[in-house]
RNA sequence: GGCCCCAUCGUCUAGCGGCCUAGGACGCUGCCCUCUCAAGGCAGAGAUCACGGGUUCGAAUCCCGUUGGGGCCA
């Protein structure tokens, strides 16, 4: 029976890094039918926060990782950790060390001076009883952690074998040898009486029966250590799996100087979680074929350990919004209308199902859910400026349409045909246009452009007819009446050369990065 | 500094001794579709498989070394 876990330390938010992990051994366990363990190795007394702890919860349920068994907590299991650690040190397999943390200090630098690797000498592994005594009286280390109130005299290490070599098995890997002279005694036991993460780690993978450790490369070097501590104890280590890091675009380490680091940050920057989940998938992992889409079910079909990847993998944008565009596109238009919704503007004078057609128009034009702001701005702001080299690059592009003059003509015509008609569905709307090209002796383009610049300010957006059915006879109306072209026509007489009144929502377009509503979903 | 890991198009990767004149995907370029932008379809550019030695009839694939990157000790 497989049993894995995830054991992230709560002192911060989840990386995508660590969110790889989770996924993959979620993947394995629910690929084998084994159970999925969460554990909260909270074990750094001075760096874990409840509120990290929190964030993690929310990210895992946000990518849809649910746990079968924990979380649980190391912290709560101390009494469980004393004992071994007892046990341990009464077999003589730990003992304790007073060396104060300046001296430690002393000797890494004096080591690295000399060029030689910084491990501690084991100078106090063959303390004598009086000279243990003696230590204990004097009251060293004077470390921060030793002025807690529980805190002891010394730590305790772990006297590592000091000949042969430690091999590890690694699923991913294969053989991956360490001599063991070359191990140091870690700690494993701090002053505070708190047991290190190698050690905690040892004992409830043992206790809660993992069968499969599955864990990042910066794992692998305390792998012989822990080795050692499970044949300490008499234990039968688990299978190990090391898998590559996540690298940023410049080939270091994935982190916030990136743009996105935290699982959080793709949610709020408008990623859709199934996209998330089937990127990672792939950073380190791929089929025989190289499939790049899977459905959930088939993720964790053909999900499997040999597929792992030993390199380490640069995380790609790009890829991201790609694929981005492909789930968003896969939502039914309600689904997407739920997921944009933060991003609109908290307050507009349409109504649900009004937004949610509008909001579904552009659906094969996202990236992310952020995109709403600039694909629909020009929805909710009747004051949308008229930039003049659009109106240049428009008529550039038209033949029979020579001046802004006869753009502006043009509207006229329209606002004087929409006024007659009480029909404004699309069909109504493209029948008007197409009988308008037909008597202008005009192209469809320029006809149709000159609306689409008139009534949105813009030269790109949805199908011209359905955003004019979106937008309301009325409001199209409005738009048209206030069209002007260039700066003689403009009808409050304002230069409107380079554009018009200060927008009023607040809701631009063009500057997403600038808007509150594209950063922090569910603003207001 | 020591130990450990890694090395195929810009990026993610397929490949596990002959099917490779190296396949797929993102991105890029061009064409088609088209009321614009997208999406979609088609085509194209892009990798002397880090380098140097071996082993073999034959190597991207196995071995050794070098270089480069990364991790741990921190």
């Amino acid at each position: 029976m497989v049993r894995v876990r995830f054991a992230p330390s709560p002192t911060g938010v989840l990386h995508v890094g660590g969110a790889r992990t989770a996924l993959f051994n979620w993947l394995f366990a629910r690929n084998n039918k084994g159970t999925f363990i969460l554990r909260i190795e909270d074990t750094d007394e001075v760096r874990s926060t409840d509120e990290s702890v929190g964030q993690i919860l929310e990210s895992l349920a946000w990518l849809g990782l649910d746990w079968d068994e924990g979380p649980y907590f190391q912290m709560q299991r101390k009494e469980i950790y004393q004992k071994h650690l007892a046990q341990l040190e009464a077999q003589g397999k730990a003992y304790r060390c007073y060396c104060p943390p300046e001296e430690l200090e002393t000797m890494r630098r004096l080591a690295l001076l000399e060029k030689r690797p910084p491990r501690y000498d084991g100078r106090c592994r063959s303390l004598t009883d009086t000279q243990r005594q003696e230590r204990e009286a004097k009251g060293s280390p004077e470390g921060q952690s030793c002025a807690k109130s529980q805190g002891q005299k010394h730590v305790l290490r772990f006297a590592m074998p000091q000949e042969g070599e430690t091999r590890i098995s690694d699923l991913i890997r294969g053989q991956v040898c360490f001599e063991n002279l070359l191990q140091q005694d870690l700690v494993i036991q701090k002053t505070s009486g708190i047991p290190t993460y190698n050690f905690a780690c040892v004992i409830d993978d043992h206790l809660m029966g993992i069968t499969h450790v599955i864990r990042g490369e910066e794992h692998l070097s305390n792998t012989p250590s822990q080795i050692q501590i499970y044949k300490a104890l008499g234990w039968e280590p688990p299978q190990f799996a090391h898998l590559s890091m996540i690298l940023g675009p410049d080939s270091a380490k994935l982190s916030k100087r990136h743009g996105a680091a935290s699982v959080m940050d793709y949610k709020n920057q408008g990623y859709l979680p199934q996209t998330l989940r089937n990127y990672l998938a792939l950073l380190g992992w791929a089929t025989p074929t190289s499939q790049d889409l899977f459905e959930p079910e088939e993720l964790i079909a053909k999900f499997n350990l040999d597929y792992c990847q030993k390199n380490p993998a640069v995380f790609d944008f790009n890829k991201l919004s790609w694929m981005n565009g492909i789930y968003i596109r896969k939502l039914s238009k309600s689904e997407l209308f739920q997921a944009v919704k933060p991003y609109l503007p908290p307050k507009s004078d349409y109504d649900e199902s009004k937004l949610e057609e509008m909001v579904g128009l552009e659906q094969e034009k996202y990236k992310t859910l952020a995109d709403a702001g600039r694909l629909l701005d020009f929805f909710f702001d009747e004051n949308y400026p008229y930039q003049w080299p659009d109106m240049e690059g428009l008529l550039a592009k038209s033949p029979n349409m020579k001046t802004a003059g006869d753009c502006l003509k043009l509207a006229q015509t329209l606002e004087t045909k929409f006024n007659a008609s009480d029909n404004f569905s699309s069909q109504a709307v493209e029948k008007t246009l197409r009988e308008t090209t037909q008597e202008y002796k005009w192209k469809t383009s320029e006809v149709f452009h000159s609306l689409r610049f008139a009534i949105s300010g813009r030269l790109q957006g949805p199908s011209l007819f359905h955003m004019a059915e979106s937008l309301g006879k009325a409001r199209v109306i409005q738009r048209l009446k206030r069209f002007h072209p260039d700066p003689g026509t403009s009808p409050d007489g304002s230069p409107a050369l380079l554009g018009g009144a200060p927008s009023t929502t607040g809701f631009k377009g063009n500057s997403p990065r600038l808007n509150p509503y594209f950063l922090s979903p569910g603003h207001g």
